[in-house]
RNA sequence: CGGGGCGUAGCUCAGCCUGGUAGAGUGCCUGCUUUGGGAGCAGGAUGUCGGAGGUUCGAAUCCUCUCGCCCCGACCA
């Protein structure tokens, strides 16, 4: 993409409503524009890297065997009234009355509708077990929006369900996702930790916050330090193998990992030796939980059993917080000069500097990189703008792209391009033009 | 929902107290000069002063109402 024709109105002064550095640097980027409270437009620069997100999000989930479907987000309050909750959600749902006097909502999540669209699919414990997923937009009336896309109102989540004929499978299911959260993340360049969350009045250990380490982040946390050299990548993981995948889990919740609520002072100074205490800060970004049957028997989701019975279906459901992640990444990873993206996830790979455009031999070389590096498949953002070689480097820096290639007449003379890596330590490598394409090739 | 604050040029903000022809920086446009970390000079365009009422000869400024946005707290993917 040639930044000449790209919208991506970046800012050079920081606009006042925003407070937290993913908000500012998301506005100066150009990534996002505020539509109303907690309402965001994503720019192009911006929805890429939503979009990358979201793909992360899409392959785990296919990965761990979770089917994708998109439901609406409009829900006629019907269900929520079976389910009890239209009167429970109170004024965070959003109420709409249709032409035809018809109560409707936006939806805040979908298990009343995704409850009612197993039950009329499912009816014997052969349909068992199954798990559907899908990224939606959803809406909640926050009192206090803030935080940018990390707090909005409307924000695309991922939420997943599934849906087992008893306790034990249900556990099974509930320790997939459990794994593919910890590879969604990890795959983002994000340190998340599974911490004990309340379970509500189901009880039982089956609910997890996943926490990415940020110092701007909202709740404190506690944990141990080991988690830190936890690679959830490197693992072997067989989703068909519940031994191998129960593994993992264990790996990961037999230390002590608490947000502040319910946070244990006592407990962590007795578990953890004090060199491995952790404490610091973090960002919500997942959140796991079984509920068993608390939809499915109001809803009548009920399947039969192989001795005939009637047995509600036991669910859990399972939500990451796509746009969130945006802010979420931004705040763990950035510096002074603005944001650092972890490649899986950087709106382009590549940062090309021209810093001569007027130069003739300054842009043919910079057409060729451009060339090469698209036609390799590579997504380069070239910089051909006629601007000032300190106003595109600040730019590049600022939108953050893990790698820039920088070509300037003075260089070429020796035959030399610079390369450097936006998250290193601001090191510039010298090398030809091909050295240069082969390394962001290969 | 309690407490606080802010709405003036695309962005950051001054002007308001003490009413009298709407400003600066930055950005934008034009030209020239520059060119390796948000360049210099010269010229230029840009506003229903959030909105509605009111007071006044006269309102960005004073009064009333209203809308929007932000921050702290309580609440949340």
């Amino acid at each position: 993409m040639r930044l000449s024709q790209y919208f991506m109105p970046t800012l050079k002064e920081t606009p006042k409503e925003a407070e937290i550095v993913s908000h500012r640097l998301m506005l100066r980027a150009g990534m996002v524009r505020q539509a109303s409270a907690g309402i965001y437009s994503w720019l192009p620069l911006g929805y890429r890297v939503l979009r990358k997100i979201e793909q992360i999000v899409r392959e785990e989930q296919d990965a761990a065997g979770w089917q994708e479907l998109l439901m609406p987000t409009i829900q006629s309050a019907d269900l929520w009234k079976q389910s009890g909750r239209y009167e429970d959600y109170g004024k965070e749902m959003l109420r709409i009355t249709d032409r035809h006097e018809r109560e409707m909502l936006y939806g805040p999540t979908n298990e009343e509708l995704i409850t009612e669209i197993f039950r009329n699919g499912a009816k014997s414990y052969r349909d068992l077990p199954q798990g559907l997923y899908h990224i939606q937009w959803k809406f909640r009336d926050e009192v206090r929006p803030r935080f940018g896309v990390m707090r909005g109102r409307e924000f695309l989540m991922k939420d997943a369900y599934s849906f087992d004929i008893d306790y034990e499978a249900g556990r099974r299911a509930y320790q997939k996702q459990f794994v593919a959260y910890l590879r969604t993340f990890a795959r983002m360049g994000l340190k998340a930790i599974p911490m004990e969350a309340d379970t509500g009045p189901i009880g039982g250990d089956l609910s997890h916050e996943f926490i990415v380490l940020a110092e701007t982040g909202e709740s404190e946390v506690f944990c141990d330090r080991e988690f830190l050299d936890h690679d959830v990548l490197g693992a072997d993981v067989d989703y068909d193998d519940s031994a191998s995948v129960e593994k993992v889990v264990d790996y990961y919740t037999n230390l002590y990992a608490r947000t502040d609520e319910k946070h244990d002072q006592a407990l962590f100074e007795k578990e953890v030796p004090s060199e491995r205490r952790y404490t610091g800060r973090g960002i919500e970004v997942g959140h796991i939980f079984f509920f068993g049957t608390k939809y499915s028997e109001p809803l009548g989701a009920y399947v039969t059993t192989p001795d005939d019975d009637s047995v509600p279906v036991q669910m859990g459901s399972y939500g990451v917080g796509v746009s969130r992640l945006v802010g979420g990444i931004i705040e763990a990873s950035h510096d002074d000069n603005g944001i650092i993206w972890p490649e899986a996830v950087a709106p382009f790979k590549v940062g090309l500097i021209n810093l001569r455009v007027a130069d003739a031999d300054c842009t043919a070389a910079c057409d060729k990189l451009y060339g090469q590096l698209s036609e390799a498949g590579i997504e380069v953002a070239y910089d051909d703008r006629d601007e000032s070689a300190g106003a595109k480097f600040a730019n590049m820096d600022l939108i953050g792209l893990p790698w820039q290639l920088v070509v300037g007449p003075r260089g070429l003379k020796n035959g030399v391009v610079e390369l450097k890596q936006r998250g290193g330590n601001g090191e510039r490598e010298e090398l030809s033009p091909e050295a240069a394409v082969a390394k962001l090739v290969g």
